[in-house]
Order: C-alpha cells, then sequence, then structure tokens
DNA sequence: AACTATTTATAAGA
DNA sequence: TTCTTATAAATAGTT
C-alpha cells in the first residue's frame, strides 16, 4: 500500500529500511492495539529495531502478565520444559548457559584485540587475521568519512568566520579614523584587519587593553559560533 | 477499511467479533512479519483470542530469544525495581547483569568485526582503529612466526629425506653392480629396503613396478614421515 | 469462504 | 522528521 508495491526482503538501503520500520511500527502497534479492543483479545507486541531499540505494546493486563501465560500456554503445549522454568535446576541450567556464551564472547574479544592468541592455529590466525583486515577497512572508510565532513564543515566556519572579521575591522577603521581626525598617529589601519582581536595584540603600540575591549572580543568570538557536530563535541575522553 | 468505518470498541456480536478477531489476526501477524523481513527487526507477537487460544510469531531468533532480551531490556530500563522481588529477587538480578554484560560484549564483538559503527563518534572510531590495527599487528607477527617455522621444519625434513635417498641409492646401486657380476637374483635381502621404492622411481633403469612394490613403497614412506606440528595439519575447512 | 466497496496503510517524494 | 499524495493492502459488510 503506497507508491509502488514491495517485495517481502530486506530493505537494502538503509535510509529507507529505517524510514519504512518507523512507519510500519507505528500501523503495527496500532493494529495490535485495535485488535485487542476490538475483539477483547490479549496482545503482547515486541518489536527491536536493527539497532536496538525497543517498542512494545501491550493490551491492559500489561505485559509480563501475558509472557506469563504465554509460558505456561506453550509449556503446556510442548510438555517437554521442565515443570517450573523458573525453578532452580532451570534456572542453574540458564545461568550455567550464560556464563559459558559470556566465556566464549570473552575469548573472542581476546583474540580480537591480538591477545591471547598463541594456541590458535594456522588457519584460525589467518582467518582472524583476514577479518579484522575487513573490518579495519570499514572502519577507516567511515572514519575517513568523519574526518572528511568535520574538515568542510571547519572551513565553512572559517570562511564565515573572516568574513565577519572583515566587516568588523572595516567598521572600527573607519571608528577610529573618525576619532583621529585631530591626532597625528592616525594612521595604524592598512594593516590587514582580518584578525582584529588578534591585532590589538599583536600589532597595537598601546599596550594597554581595557578590559571592556577584551569583554567585546569575546563576545564578537561568541556571537559567530558556527553549530559544530556533535561528533567533533569534546566526549571527555 | 472495509464497507464501513468502525469504532474503536468492542464489538458486541460474537459472531462478529469472532470473525473479526480470524481476519485481523491474520493481517497482523502477517504484518509483523513483514517488517521483521523488511527492516531487519526482531520482533515478538502474542495473541489470546478472548476464547484463550494462543497465536504467536516471532522472527527468526526465535521466541524465548527476544522475550528474555526484552526482559533484559525492561531490567535495565527500570533498573531500579526489581522484575519480581516475590520469588526469587537476587536470582533476576544476576541473571539481568549477566545479560546485560553478554549484550556490551556482543555489541563489541560487533564494532570489532567493523558492523554497527554508524553510531560511534570519531573518537571512538579512532581508538578503535587503533586498538584493531595493534591486534592486526600482533596476529600477523604471530602467523609470520608459525609460517617461518613450518618453513624451516620442512626444510628440514626435506633435507633428512634427500639424505636418507642419497644414502639408499648408492647402497642399492652397490647391491645392482654386486648382482650383475653374478648374475644371480638370489638376494634382494640385506640391501636397505627402507627406500626401495623411491630408488625405482628416481635411480632403477628398470622400468617396471608391481603393485607390490608399490604398496611397500607407500608403507616405507609412512614411515618416514617427520612429525607434523598440529598447525599445519589440515584442519577440514 | 468469497466477494467488493471502502477504508487504511504506506512508499515515494517533497 | 513530518507532510502529502497516489497507490497498494486490509477488511467490514454482504452473499
Amino acid at each position: 500500500m503506497g507508491r509502488g508495491k514491495v517485495e517481502l526482503k530486506r530493505i537494502e538501503n538503509k535510509i529507507n529500511r529505517q524510514v519504512t520500520f518507523s512507519k510500519r511500527r507505528t500501523g503495527l502497534l496500532k493494529k495490535a492495539q485495535e485488535i485487542s479492543v476490538l475483539c477483547d483479545a490479549e496482545v503482547a507486541l515486541i518489536v527491536f529495531s536493527p539497532k536496538g531499540k525497543l517498542f512494545n505494546y501491550s493490551s491492559d493486563s500489561c505485559m509480563e502478565r501475558i509472557l506469563e501465560r504465554y509460558e505456561r500456554y506453550s509449556y503446556l503445549d510442548k510438555q517437554l520444559n521442565p515443570p517450573d522454568p523458573s525453578s532452580f535446576g532451570s534456572w542453574t541450567l540458564e545461568q550455567a548457559k550464560l556464563k559459558a556464551r559470556l566465556e566464549v564472547l570473552q575469548k573472542n574479544q581476546k583474540h580480537y584485540m591480538g591477545e591471547d592468541i598463541d594456541n590458535l592455529s594456522l588457519k584460525e590466525l589467518q582467518n582472524l587475521e583476514q577479518q579484522l583486515d575487513s573490518a579495519l577497512k570499514h572502519i577507516r572508510i567511515k572514519r575517513n568519512h568523519l574526518m572528511n565532513d568535520s574538515i568542510s564543515q571547519l572551513q565553512k566556519r572559517d570562511k564565515l568566520l573572516q568574513e565577519q572579521v572583515n566587516m568588523l575591522a572595516k567598521k572600527v577603521n573607519e571608528k577610529e579614523k573618525a576619532h583621529q581626525v585631530h591626532e597625528t598617529e592616525a594612521d595604524q589601519q592598512d594593516c590587514d584587519l582580518n584578525s582584529m582581536p588578534i591585532l590589538h595584540i599583536g600589532a597595537s603600540s598601546n599596550g594597554s587593553q581595557t578590559s571592556e575591549t577584551a569583554a567585546r572580543e569575546t563576545e564578537v568570538r561568541n556571537q559567530f559560533v558556527v553549530q559544530i557536530p556533535s561528533w567533533l563535541r569534546p566526549t571527555g575522553e
């Protein structure tokens, strides 16, 4: 239902997939609610987005109750599960499984960090190497992308600032001219005023800078700050 | 969608309600499957009809896994109220912790495989890159080491075999001379038979080789096999 | 269960 | 993201 028919297979375009997910999730939750209301059914719906975000709906009798009911029902269905899945026995079992999985993952992780590799076979090492190499390629592409973005952002920002500074410098020049019409040392002006604030520090023969001008300088700078993308902000690493 | 608009409230007519339930249930399950396939989402849907019959759908990663994940997630979400303080408080707590750790590890693992990196900051990407790069170096050193070992092992083995062959060839040559002197074929006995077959191939002017000698040749060869280190053995990949 | 007239959902585009 | 719109899909009421 939409401008085009859609094949029932994973949408490859990421943006598209995300958008479709968003829309369909809304629709699905709505329909879940509708059937539960219209038909007096108990419904539990759990959806994890590809990014791992959770969305869920459950009819009035709350998620936990429905899940319990499901466990009960599916136990009866299969008659294979231990009678009380939350009993001690199955608890330890599951716990053990979890721990085993954890252990495997930790070992893998070590391998991915190049540690603990002494007992790997040549074949395994080669596989690992290939895996990491390919991962690294992906990561570098992504990183390059981010850095390029960052550079062009900064360049844009730089240009903007430059223009502002030029403009301000001109204004200040004019002011000073006006003030100094009667005085002897009229011309400090034709130096490059692109960086007026810096000028005050580096080029002015008059060493005294009032706190007032300093304050204004700060103000001016802040005023022109261009939005910095989040991945450029310090993350307190 | 239908001949008439429908109010969002319980359908009072029982027959009607049952029919609508049936139709909408189908639709709902279908849509659940669609979103899971199209958008690569994990979906669990549980529906109890008003009569108490169970219908459910779960994307490939099976119901139990999704429900677990849900429990984990909603535990992390709340972090404050133990999900079920009545029966096994500390159990669920520890379980949840384990699962949370598992999830973290799994996410890390994905990163190490260059997947799911879209949400990393530039800093994080650079760290990851550095980490992998260094790991890769270690792994390559180790791999090179193994390969070098393997090569020198083979060279050693090669040398040994060569010497054996040379030695035996010499002996056989002498024997043949001796035989030719007496025109006797009686004793093939006390030549060193270890490498007889190889000699036949390489040094004998007599091209005919019986299947019996062929068999012995195999046997003899095996006899000389130098221990191959485990990482050189085929691992059936 | 089928059949449609309608309503809904949603894909694509902005 | 949100809105719009053309079109596909779902389904309410009917047979």
